[in-house]
DNA sequence: TAGTGGTCTAGACCACGGG
DNA sequence: CCGTGGTCTAGACCACTAA
């Protein structure tokens, strides 16, 4: 355990890697600051910093006089407002169901170009999903990463792609931003989502960067506004 | 300074009152963390609890090597996605222009009766508002306050709120919540925007709380979605 | 009462920015 | 070089929770 890296960010990956690998479970204490301590010889203010690292990331909570616990139901894998859509929706115990639509490799926008820091002439993965809540289409999501993750053809992008970002690539969503505004269903929007052409819909666009501070990817979903609300904190 | 509230706390706001009096002004260096450590007879770690709660609203800024400084443009009274509407635009260059249009007593629903905490019988202080951005009309606000800010009714408002309570009460806008969602214009509110009835707009609801922790108002802003797009961190 | 997180201190050394 | 904030330690006491 040595780097330039801080001690606490460090500690914090290091629990950040065994809650998600699901060392610990939903709900569970994790070793007092005091064990922590101990356990990995660093001071315990070494300890705090590392776990107010992780409450900040929604990954940890804490309760004066008992413990410091893993979040419960597991949402929220990122700061402020980064929701998986897929743990988002779940946790109001509704169905989520996902489609895949489409994968492609597309040439990237100029703006797109920047956010990846891109060589010239180089591609962008691109993925269409659908998504439905309680067997409604609710949503069509469309996503960019860079040729680095081609492998994610592969997997089953049916559920939440930040669950296999997390199992396969040991990679977390970390920071970015985002964007709300209006926007009307094209003709292929309103035939998938099932609604009249020119219907109003909220769009909302991330870019998101990684644990590693590297651009991980964009993505814009349209979403019926007549079923959907967006809240923060 | 003695109280039962935490020192840090106690220092954060010493701080926080000073820099809204103006006693630095926009981009000013404050006094280092071992001076301010003297100055109050604290720790430095405290100094730099103090900081970083005042760091976390966007009240200060930190540069390592240099100094910890004041926000430059002081926009940003408040945590995350709670920027006053009135520095939120001004900051991109635009002309703000802000109408009030009825200012009355009201009777609370349900809702509004719980996050006040209201005693049966009690009203609500509802100010609505119109806001123009470069001579078009934009928004719609309505917010409610509990009649504590009756005298609200004689001050100046066709600017920011948030600087009005700021000076002439005190309180600090700091924590709340906000969901974002789609609704269509009323006849009122299409003859106020100047649009055609039924336009999709965008629906923004904030629930926020003063620097003590009480509850200090709701508002709901209707925005042309053609003109607005809603930014996250 | 024992164990947890919350606050606070005093002091050390490092990393960055600017003269 | 100096002064700044960034990291880290060791240890103290308090406040809350649960048995």
């Amino acid at each position: 355990m040595k780097a330039s890296t801080p001690l606490y960010n460090q500690l914090a990956e290091q629990l950040r890697q065994e809650i998600c690998a699901g060392k610990f479970s939903q709900g569970e204490k994790i070793p007092s600051e005091f064990e922590l301590s101990s356990l990995y010889n660093v001071s315990r203010s070494t300890v705090r910093k590392a776990i107010s690292v992780l409450v900040s990331e929604n990954l940890l909570e804490k309760a004066h006089g008992k413990g410091t616990f893993v979040s419960s139901p597991k949402i929220n894998q990122n700061s402020s407002g980064f929701l998986s859509f897929t743990e988002n929706v779940k946790s109001m115990g509704k169905t989520l169901i996902t489609k895949t639509i489409h994968i492609a490799h597309v040439v990237p926008t100029d703006h797109q170009k920047r956010f990846f820091k891109l060589d010239e002439g180089k591609e962008l993965l691109q993925i269409e999903r659908l998504r439905y809540i309680d067997n409604n289409p609710i949503c069509i999501e469309t996503s960019w990463f860079t040729t680095a993750y081609d492998s994610l053809q592969k997997k089953n992008l049916n559920g939440s792609l930040y669950a296999v970002l997390r199992n396969d690539y040991n990679i977390h969503p970390l920071t970015g931003s985002k964007t709300i505004e209006l926007c009307y269903a094209s003709l292929d929007e309103a035939a998938l989502l099932d609604i009249p052409r020119g219907t109003a819909l909220m769009l909302i666009e991330d870019q998101v960067y990684d644990n590693y501070e590297k651009p991980l990817h964009i993505s814009k979903q349209v979403l019926r506004g007549d079923k959907f609300r967006y809240a923060l904190k």
